[in-house]
Formats: C-alpha cells, sequence, structure tokens
RNA sequence: GGCCCGUUGGUGAAGUGGCUUAACACACAUGCCUUUCACGCAUGCAUUCACGGGUUCGAAUCCCGUACGGGUCACCA
C-alpha cells in the first residue's frame, strides 16, 4: 500500500517554524517510501480564518522545495482539500453514527455546562459531561429539533476499559476509558469539530499514517475510538517531540523569529531553515548535520525521532545558516545581502565596485542577510564608543609611533589599492620593529574601532583614504 | 487536580544491557596557519548519564519510587 501522509494546517495568518517543521516531517515520512504527501486546509473555525493565509502556506511550502501531490490547487482524487467544502460528508457521517446509537444530539447550551464545569472545579474533580442527552426518548428529541433548539452530536464513549496504541516514537500509550468525554462530533453551528473532521477525512483521503506533534499523545485514544465506531483501519501514528524555546516553554508565537517569514525578512536561508528543522527532534545515524531536502529524504529514519523536548536554538541555527551563506554563489549571496545594506544605508554616492567589495570580504562573517548591516556599521558611523579593553591597547608605548608612522605612509600613497595598502602597512613594520598584535591592533583599532574583523588592508581600502586619515588623527 | 510524556556536559544531542575510560555539533580555552582577529586545521573541556532503591556477573540503557519540567483535560485547531 502507498504510504501516504498529510499536512492540516488551519488558515490563521502566519506559518510558524513547529507548522513548518511538522509539514517537513510529514513530507519526509511520505517520500521515504515514495509515497504521497497531501495538503489540506483545516478551515472549520470560522473565527480565526484569516484572508491570504493558504497563499502564503502554499508559498512557504514552495520556498522550502516540498512538493505537494495532492491539495486545493493541484487536485487529487480524494477532493475536495478544503474542509468547509466538504461539510456535508461530516453530517452525512455523524448522522450515521446517530442512527447506529453510536452518537446522540446533545441539547445543552453551553451556559449550563459551563455552570456544571465550575461545580466540578469546586469540587476539585475534573468535568466530564455526563452523557444526560443520550437518555432523551425519541419524542423528546423530534421535540426539540421542531422547537429549532440547537443542538450538537456527541459520540457515547465506553465508561470503562482501556483503550491503547502504538506510537511509532513514543510506544504503547494506553489510557483508561473512563476518563474520556462522550466527545463533541458537530457543533452546533453544524461544523464539525477538529477531531471529527480530522478522522472522516483522513479516512476518507486514505492517509495511511498520521504525523502531528505530541499534543494529541494523549487525545489519540479518541480518534481510534471514532475509527471503531466506523469500522474503519486506523493509520499509523508518528507522534513529532514538542519544540520548546530555550526556557523550555512551547514554542510562541511571541517568540523572536518563530514564524518562517521573519526568518526569510530576517535574510536567513529557506534551504538553512529547513535542514535545521529537520534536526528538531531528529538525528541521523551519521553524523553529518548539513543536508539539502534531497540527502534528508534518504537518511530520515522515523525511528530516529527522539521523544524528549526539541530546543528551537537560535544559535544553533545562525550556524547552519552561516554555513549556507559561505557555500553560496558570489552572486546569489549579493542579492541575499544587498537589500539589506540599501535599506540601511545611503550609497548613491558609493559606486557598485565599492560596495561587492564590501559584501565580499563579510560573506565569512555572517550568520544571516540582515547582519550585513551591524557589521558594516564601521563604513557609515563614526561615533564608536571604545571599551577598555580597546583603550588598554591604545595606551602601549609603541602605539603612538606605530600610528604616526602608519599616518605617513597611507598619506604618501598616490594610487589607492589594496595592494599599496599592505605595502604601507609593512612599511610601518619595517620602520618601526614592531609587528604582530602591536602592529595590527592599534591600527585596527582607530580605524574600524573594532579588534575583529575582515582582512585589514581591504578594510581600509574600502574605508576610503580621507576617513582613514582623519579617524587615525582623532 | 486527574491523565499522558519527558529528564545525558555551559548548550543542542548520539547512545535502547557488555564494543562507552559516554559519539558528534555549537559555545569556550589553547596551539598551528595567516604580518592581528576571523576563516581553516589540531588539541582540551561529563570519572558520569535528575535523585533514591531494585533486577543482573554487568545498567545511561530494564523495573519501582521521589523530584523537577512539559503537554492535555473546549461547541480551538
Amino acid at each position: 500500500m502507498k504510504i501516504r501522509t498529510r499536512f492540516a494546517p488551519s488558515p490563521t495568518g502566519m506559518m510558524h517554524v513547529g507548522n513548518l517543521r511538522s509539514a517537513i516531517f510529514e513530507y519526509l515520512v511520505a517520500k521515504k517510501s515514495d509515497g504521497d504527501f497531501i495538503l489540506r486546509i483545516e478551515d472549520t473555525d470560522q473565527e480565526r480564518k484569516v484572508e491570504g493565509a493558504v497563499e502564503l502556506i502554499y508559498e512557504t511550502l514552495e520556498k522550502c522545495g516540498i512538493i505537494i501531490n495532492e491539495g486545493p490547487n493541484q487536485g487529487g482524487n480524494f477532493g475536495p482539500y478544503v474542509q468547509s467544502e466538504r461539510l456535508e460528508l461530516y453530517q452525512k457521517y455523524a448522522h450515521q453514527l446517530v442512527e447506529e446509537g453510536k452518537a446522540y444530539f446533545c441539547f445543552c447550551t453551553e451556559e449550563e455546562l459551563n455552570i456544571q464545569r465550575q461545580e466540578a472545579e469546586l469540587r476539585k474533580e475534573a468535568f466530564l459531561y455526563d452523557g444526560r442527552c443520550s437518555h432523551l426518548t425519541k419524542d423528546e428529541i423530534k421535540e426539540k429539533i421542531n422547537n429549532n433548539i440547537p443542538y450538537v452530536i456527541r459520540q457515547k464513549m465506553p465508561k470503562e476499559g482501556i483503550s491503547k496504541y502504538d506510537d511509532l516514537v513514543y510506544g504503547e500509550i494506553s489510557i483508561e476509558n473512563r476518563f474520556l468525554e462522550d466527545q463533541i462530533l458537530l457543533k452546533s453551528d453544524k461544523y464539525p469539530t477538529y477531531n471529527f473532521a480530522n478522522v472522516i477525512d483522513d479516512h476518507l483521503m486514505e492517509i495511511t499514517h498520521v504525523v502531528r506533534g505530541n499534543e494529541y499523545l494523549s487525545s489519540t485514544p479518541k480518534y481510534n475510538l471514532l475509527y471503531s465506531a466506523f469500522g474503519w483501519p486506523k493509520p499509523e501514528y508518528i507522534h513529532l517531540p514538542m519544540v520548546v524555546d530555550e526556557n523550555g516553554k512551547k514554542l510562541s508565537k511571541r517568540h523572536g523569529a518563530s514564524s518562517f517569514a521573519d526568518l526569510i525578512n530576517q535574510g536567513y536561508i529557506p534551504s538553512a531553515v529547513v535542514n535545521y528543522l529537520a534536526l528538531l527532534g531528529f538525528s541521523p545515524e551519521t553524523n553529518e548535520e548539513i543536508f539539502d531536502l534531497e540527502h534528508l529524504i534518504k537518511i530520515f529514519n522515523p525511528k530516529r525521532i527522539n521523544k524528549a523536548p526539541a530546543v528551537y536554538d537560535v544559535k544553533k541555527l545562525q550556524w547552519i545558516n552561516s554555513h549556507y551563506i559561505k557555500k553560496m554563489e558570489f552572486n546569489d549571496y549579493v542579492s541575499l545581502t544587498k537589500p539589506f545594506l540599501e535599506e540601511a544605508y545611503d550609497l548613491k554616492d558609493k559606486n557598485e565596485e565599492w560596495i561587492l567589495e564590501l559584501l565580499k570580504i563579510y560573506q565569512n562573517h555572517i550568520s544571516h542577510g540582515k547582519e550585513i548591516v551591524e557589521v558594516t556599521r564601521l563604513f557609515f558611523n563614526n561615533d564608536f564608543e571604545l571599551d577598555e579593553e580597546k583603550e588598554a591597547i591604545l595606551k602601549e608605548e609603541t602605539t603612538d609611533i606605530v600610528l604616526k608612522t602608519f599616518k605617513e605612509e597611507i598619506s604618501s600613497i598616490s594610487d589607492w589599492t589594496i595592494e599599496n595598502i599592505s605595502i604601507a602597512l609593512n612599511n610601518t613594520k619595517e620602520k618601526t620593529g614592531v609587528k604582530g598584535k602591536l602592529l595590527f591592533m592599534p591600527i585596527r583599532i582607530k580605524v574600524s574601532y573594532q579588534m575583529h574583523g575582515p582582512e585589514l588592508p581591504n578594510t581600509i581600502w574600502l574605508l576610503g583614504k580621507e576617513t582613514v586619515l582623519s579617524r587615525l588623527s582623532k
């Protein structure tokens, strides 16, 4: 049987990295066995629907190189792929269960239930719906329906026994049935609940492997009870460990840089983000950490997904991204970084050669596109504070003579080239007898206000003779 | 509170009963290279796997308990 997985986001606006990570794993599970990856839009919550969200999902998956086999835009044999277009289906199946006596109409209002909930809370008990509406007679039901009293449809859950299932990652999970509530299948607005629509669609779309976050670990028995009620085969379950922030909390939308679009806007590379996200809860058998999607499919193995929460570590993402930046073609690197530079600084009196050289010397130094702005600030601003460490170096006894000599050497350069600047540095070494750190540090600090940076001659060349002389004189 | 899940170095994370005197990566430190730094290369960094018991000739790996962390208990998805 062909393996089929699905990514089933709700169109609520942005693409969270946690969602993307699920999509990647779902894609990997399918592609590992040459299966199909399906996109299904779960828009049963009318209130949270956001305009343009579906387009954003498409755009994101495309940037990441994830190819959708079936979905709203590409069609397929199991459509429609948008839940709001499948409403009759849910109606039909919910009523089928009612007719078979496996579900019932419930006329309890939200207010009534809230009161019961509060009472249970006062008694420090967990609230479970007591199933009172399941005892209504046929006539009572008919009367209420005729009077247009709103209702929901609830599934009758077993009161005793144990439900268990095998998760590919977490192993056997079991829960006592008495903790399960008669779950709502159809809401009073005639829309299905998430759980119900999910099961119906996964079955009708012949999904073989359900891959999702482990927040569903304990509600999966409920899903299984639904499959059982219909007599349908159950899918395999692969629950992914949760993605948490550095404090161990579930990654929230407030967390900085947690949406894919944010990362791209900061100059992260989609393939690097995919690479990093795949490492969240999975580790390959070999020690490699840098891989593209194609290679990832080869080395992926769902058995190597681990159970402990995965920490979303921006430092590691940056490291991976910087790796991709170093490996980039120079032209691509320019298109990644140049817009950030143009946005942050006034470049109208700089020529193209200068801009390209500036970008070039930082290709090995930045972790994401936007970092080019901070790192090149010294070319556009003069107001920098020097810390104690730098001041200490400027107080070295050889500093004055080094700076004085170097200034003279720079002044006498007529042809402003990197080569000639290197010669000037060398001459300074010869004339003063100072070398190494004591030679370079004072010059670097005076000229760039920094202790670290790319090649000094290149930096000086970019700064220009005038600026260098004026900074050396300060 | 009930139920479910997790807990390996500064950080991420391998490891599923003996090849482990616990991989690898990030970070950090040192050395080499480079007329500095960075890049690159090399080396170092957990006598120990939350804690306490148990099973075993042998446990990070299996069992029980405790602690801590997280998830879940909606007419949200």
